[in-house]
Parts: structure tokens; C-alpha cells; sequence
DNA sequence: GCTTTAAAAAGTAACTT
DNA sequence: AAGTTACTTTTCAAAGC
């Protein structure tokens, strides 16, 4: 009877030991980075999966559980920054970055490519904007899309130069800083980006 | 009216990577006191870096006496600059042969579709692409055929790599160059007059 | 897996002036 | 704000940890 228990707590270590810690890691993270619920599920599910197909082998818990979760913000359309990530987890960037390519691979999980729209709300809402001005910044994302602009850029700067012309446009007067920080983001960044829509889309900045 | 003088793609090899096999083994450790250029740090890497000035190229050279030359931008600055460091050896102590096998590993070259190019698009409709603008701004492409990764930017210049000959690198820029064509995603600048819809007011910005 | 070499692309970052 | 330098990505071999 002792054999049998063994067995079975053995088997279940392979798997739900490991599982389990997955499990806490990502209830970390949540509380630590107030991620919703339904992403701490999906990343879960992505976890499942990951061991299912033996791709935690040789990697930490850690590292992995972040890369779920990175993957699971971003099909839920609540992207974080992989950056903003990497401060809440033990796990160096260059290995969460790469248990999320190995996710993306061996799994067949399609996630939406990273869209500046989605960083949008989440700089407003931190802000504390105005629906107007989130209108105005979608409007010129959608547009900066059109006229071929965002390829290769950041999303988080491209949504961070939008969120600051939108906020010019309807009077607010807040700095280039603030929409960098909350973009995650540098100034510099913010500036260059802004130049660039407000010159190409010929948006006339009103002076306060 | 339409005036066919699409350029097509073009490139250039930037960087040649290759593997010499002296057939001897070497005393490192000799060689790095009697060559004063030469980096030798074994708790580091175990391998002696020597570096030639006339074309830039570096030279890893090892125990067993296999060295990985880097740096060339064409076979014949390969060629010469693997002659010169056996000469070198030679005349420090080393008794290496004249003409030593060499294997050209990996082969990095830049270039440009000259058109731009829809990654989003691009990034959907081929099968083995990777485009993540949050880390990096190119689109990695793994391509099959010739077995080489090429990085695709919005641009339209790209960086092929991990081509063994110089014929894989031409042969799988233009094989990229027709399959972005054929799903639609390069675009020349003239295309259709975009407009740029104007928003508000006009005036300085100021800080 | 890491260490070291080289090289390009375009973007972002971190310092200095 | 401009300049520099430097890091992100990809590829590859070598010998050893």
C-alpha cells in the first residue's frame, strides 16, 4: 500500500508539483501587477499546455509562468509590457522573452500582434483622461496605420505620442513625461514618435 | 503609364564566418607571450583572439588547432587573411601547413527590397515569420529552401543570415522578393496619394 | 545553456555635452 | 535637445564549464 502511494505521489510531482507552483508564481504576479483574473486562467491553461508538451524541462517555473502570462494578457487584449513584466519576476528578460518564443512555437496559439490601441486605454485610464481624448488618440493610431507609420515602432511609444497629441488637441496640458512613464517609455521616445505622427498625419498643435 | 523600372532587391555581404583546421595542435600559452596583440584569457574563453588590421578580421584560434575567422566580407579576404596568420603562427613558434582546410559556416548579408513592407500584413500570411515590434522592429523570417533566417524591416532593407555560399544569399533574397510580392505586401512610395486629414488648429509647440 | 568573434538592420535606452 | 555608445534580434564554429 506504501509502494502505490509512492507511485502515485510521484507521478503527481511531476506534474502537479509543478503545476502547483505555477500556480502560486502566477497568483504572485497578479496581486504584485493587479492583473485581471481571466489572464491569471488563460495563463494557467498556457501552462498546462506548456507541460503537457514537456517545454518547462531545463527552464524555471518562473520564467515560464511569466511567459504564460505575458501570452495570456496579450489574447485577452490586455497587454503588458514584457518589461513591465520582467520587474515583478526573478527571471531575467532574455529567458522569459525566450520561453514566450518557444510558447509561440510549439504551441498552436495565435496572439494578436501587439496593436497601439490596446496601450491606449491603459495610458488614459492611468491618466485619468477623457473618453474625447481616447476617441482622438484611436483616431490617430488608425490613421498612422494607414499612412504606413507604426511598422517596427514600439506600440507602447506609438500609443503614448497618440495619447499626448490627443490630449494637446483637447486643452489638457500634461508633459511629455507623464505619458512616458505611463507608457512605460522615454521621453525621448514619446517626443520622436510625436514629431513624427504630428508631421506626417499635419496635425496643427494649438498653442495653450 | 506605368513605368516598369522596379529596381528588384539587392545585396551585400557584410560578414563572412569561417572555420580553418590547422591539423596541429598549438601552445597557447606560448603564442600569447610572444604575440603581444593576441588576447588570451582561458578562465574567460579558451580560445586566443588575434585580430588583423588590413580587412578587419578576426581569428579565434584554439588548443587543438581549429580557428573560426570572422569578420571577412568576401572569400578572397578570407583566403589572404588566413594565409597571413599562418604565417604569423609560423613565424612565432608555431610549425602549422600552408594551406589549411577551409569551411565557410555562416554568411551575413544586408540589403533592400527597395519597396516598403507591410509586416503586419507580412507577418500574418507567411508561415514561418516571427514579428514582435515590442522587442525588436524587424520581422524574422525563417525561410526553408536555402536554410536562412532573414530579418524583414518596415523599410524594406533586410538582413539575411546563416547562408553557408554566396549563392543561397542571392538565391533566397530574390525568393523572399517574390513571395512578399506575390501576397501583396511591398508597397513603392508614390501607390495611391494617402491623405493626411488635418485635426485642428495651427501653431508652435513650446515648451 | 554560457563564454567570445563579426556584421547589418531600426528601435529604444542611457549617459554626456 | 543633440551626440555617443550600447543593447535588442538572427546566424555559426571553436573548447570547456
Amino acid at each position: 500500500r506504501l509502494r502505490k502511494w509512492q507511485t502515485r505521489a510521484r507521478v503527481q510531482t511531476s506534474y502537479e508539483r509543478n503545476f502547483v507552483q505555477a500556480a502560486q508564481e502566477l497568483e504572485r504576479l497578479k496581486s504584485a501587477m493587479g492583473v485581471p483574473r481571466p489572464c491569471v486562467e488563460q495563463a494557467l491553461e498556457i501552462y498546462r499546455q506548456a507541460l503537457e508538451k514537456e517545454l518547462v524541462r531545463g527552464r524555471s517555473v518562473e520564467a515560464m509562468a511569466a511567459a504564460a502570462l505575458y501570452m495570456a494578457c496579450r489574447m485577452l487584449k490586455t497587454p503588458r509590457p514584457l518589461d513591465e513584466l520582467i520587474r515583478f519576476t526573478k527571471a531575467s528578460r532574455r529567458e522569459v522573452a525566450r520561453c514566450y518564443r518557444l510558447l509561440l512555437r510549439e504551441l498552436n496559439v495565435r496572439v494578436p500582434i501587439s496593436d497601439p490601441v490596446l496601450y491606449i486605454s491603459r495610458v488614459a485610464e492611468q491618466l485619468k483622461l477623457t473618453g474625447d481624448v481616447v476617441k482622438t488618440a484611436i483616431d490617430i493610431i488608425n490613421k498612422a496605420k494607414k499612412a504606413g507609420l507604426t511598422a517596427g515602432k514600439d506600440p507602447a511609444g506609438l500609443a503614448a505620442a497618440a495619447v499626448y497629441i490627443a490630449s494637446l488637441l483637447h486643452g489638457d496640458n500634461r508633459t511629455q513625461k507623464d505619458f512616458a512613464i505611463a507608457a512605460g517609455v522615454t521621453e525621448v521616445t514619446v517626443r520622436n514618435r510625436y514629431k513624427e505622427l504630428a508631421k506626417a498625419l499635419d496635425i496643427k498643435i494649438p498653442i495653450k | 503609364m506605368e513605368s516598369s523600372k522596379r529596381q528588384g532587391p539587392t545585396h551585400k555581404i557584410e560578414n563572412i564566418v569561417a572555420t580553418v583546421n590547422l591539423g596541429v595542435e598549438l601552445d597557447l600559452e606560448q603564442l600569447a607571450e610572444k604575440l603581444p596583440v593576441a588576447e588570451y584569457n582561458p578562465d574567460q574563453f579558451p580560445g586566443l583572439i588575434l585580430r588583423l588590421t588590413k580587412p578587419r578580421i578576426s581569428a579565434l584560434i584554439f588548443r587543438t588547432g581549429k580557428m573560426v575567422c570572422t569578420g571577412a566580407k568576401n572569400e578572397n579576404d578570407l583566403k589572404n587573411a588566413v594565409h597571413a596568420l599562418v604565417k604569423l603562427l609560423n613565424d612565432h613558434g608555431a610549425n602549422v601547413p600552408l594551406n589549411p582546410e577551409v569551411q565557410v559556416q555562416n554568411i551575413v548579408a544586408s540589403g533592400s527590397l527597395n519597396a516598403e513592407v507591410d509586416l503586419e500584413q507580412a507577418a500574418l500570411l507567411l508561415e514561418n515569420a516571427m514579428y514582435e515590434p515590442e522587442q525588436f522592429p524587424g520581422l524574422i523570417y525563417r525561410m526553408t529552401d536555402p536554410r536562412v533566417v532573414v530579418l524583414i524591416f518596415g523599410s524594406g532593407k533586410i538582413v539575411c543570415t546563416g547562408a553557408k555560399s554566396e549563392k543561397d544569399v542571392a538565391v533566397a533574397v530574390q525568393q523572399l522578393y517574390d513571395k512578399l510580392r506575390e501576397i501583396g505586401v511591398l508597397y513603392v512610395e508614390e501607390g495611391g496619394g494617402e491623405e493626411a486629414e488635418e485635426l485642428e488648429e495651427e501653431g508652435e509647440e513650446e515648451e
